[in-house]
DNA sequence: TATCTTTATCGTAATATTGCAATATAGTAA
DNA sequence: TTACTATATTGCAATATTACGATAAAGATA
């Protein structure tokens, strides 16, 4: 025990659950809003912006990178990370998709 | 270490991580969609529903009411739990914010 | 009352996550 | 070449999460 018990759960359950988890850390979602606030996709300067040492930044973009969430292109030695607009549509459409449900069927039992 | 390193992110930025995190497995996921599929708000059946023992759920269950993303009521011995809307816009708002940012923007560096 | 049903909590084992120092890797620049 | 800069990886300790059996708690029912 101890880890998530995934074969019993529809593909897409695990999917968005792994998706949803990629942001379920301030730092992760520190780094996609820093990444919002700049004009351009920034080199580097997300170790900067972010009260972690370098090893964990690193960690936490890759798993954002795993994710789908954001993409990074190799700038000469430094590396240029952005978003990926894909992944974040996706949990737009999941959350709107949900709430535009419960809008129409107005449940008021609780 | 191994705590989530939370003092030297924003309110906002762990407020939205911590709400993030409680749908960030599938078993929470499935609730929720469960509780969106059944027509009433329903007494008891989630645990009938889901491939997991009645602790496991319950312990679910607790995650997704300390979060606001469900709420319960007690109905004789039965408890009855249905979805909270306002938790679900909350992160319906901040991913259309993200996206909607996103379209303006149009980054096309990567 | 005693028993049943439903849900919560306790205790514990297995696994995952977080964070960082140390180190490695890869490119740039002298 | 050597040194410098930027990022990734390794290894490990601390903590958190997940899952479930056993048990408790609380209302329903006989």
């Amino acid at each position: 025990m101890g880890a998530t018990n995934i074969d019993n759960f529809t593909e897409k359950q695990n999917a968005i659950a792994t998706l949803i988890k990629a942001l379920a850390h301030p730092a992760r979602v520190a780094i996609v809003e820093y990444l919002m606030k700049v004009d351009t996709c920034i080199c580097g300067d997300i170790v900067n912006e972010l009260p972690l040492a370098q090893p964990t930044v690193s960690q936490h973009l890759k798993e954002l990178k795993n994710a789908g969430i954001i993409k990074g292109s190799i700038e000469g030695n430094a590396i240029c990370y952005c978003i990926d607009e894909k992944a974040l549509n996706k949990l737009r459409s999941y959350f709107a998709n949900i709430t535009n449900k419960l809008e129409m069927k107005k449940i008021n039992c609780c």
